[in-house]
DNA sequence: GCCAACGTTGGC
DNA sequence: GCCAACGTTGGC
């Protein structure tokens, strides 16, 4: 992955997709590789755009249904120790993806319309480092996280939702208040 | 490094 | 529109 980031292309998935309802999703967690874009790397910017993501299903997340305030997990994916490693916020909801349109970027996409962007992305700000971080094998030993779309097996998704319940299993065990 | 699970591509 | 081939993600 890039910063997240999902490299792939492809096709529209699906379109009208249930907008949120107002307060209907707040949460959300990102994944990335360390190696690319780690959480260190945020804590140095204070601040970035999730750029890069180049699947229709994230697509449909960054461009509609997260919104300011919303909370963020944010993951370490083929890392060791794979782990959700701080807390962040969405403090810019969706607008166009301009890696998209720059021919020198990775993320280039020739196919995006300027006038009818393919790509999009929010900002987040980092709000808490977990210390210790919540390593995968530990989440995976939690009862109410047993449905959670990170652990189940195979789940490529690199922007995914997160249930109220889980969110609020993972800031008991990561022992910090947030206020999202 | 391996490979399962996906997503994408392209021939038909 | 089907589906086999291919490429990628990402846990193990």
């Amino acid at each position: 992955m890039v910063k997240s980031k999902s490299k792939s292309k492809s096709e529209p998935a699906q379109k009208g997709k249930a907008n949120a309802v107002a307060g209907a999703q707040r949460y959300w967690l990102v994944k990335s590789e360390p190696s690319v874009y780690g959480w260190q790397q945020l804590l140095l910017d204070r601040r970035t755009c999730w750029d890069g993501v180049r699947n229709y299903q994230a697509r449909n997340m960054l461009r509609s249904d997260m919104q300011c305030g919303d909370g963020v997990l944010f993951y370490h994916s083929n890392a060791v120790p794979m782990a959700i490693v701080g807390i962040a916020k969405v403090v810019r909801a969706g607008y166009p993806d301009a890696t998209a349109f720059d021919k020198a970027s990775p993320h280039h996409d020739p196919a995006s319309d300027p006038l009818a962007p393919t790509w999009f992305m929010v900002d987040i700000e980092p709000l808490v480092t977990l210390s210790p971080v919540l390593v995968r094998e530990r989440l995976m030993a939690v009862p109410e996280l047993r449905d959670m779309l990170l652990l189940q097996r195979g789940c490529r998704l690199s922007v995914q939702p997160v249930s109220k319940p889980e969110w609020l299993a993972i800031v008991a065990l990561a022992g910090v208040k947030v206020t999202c």
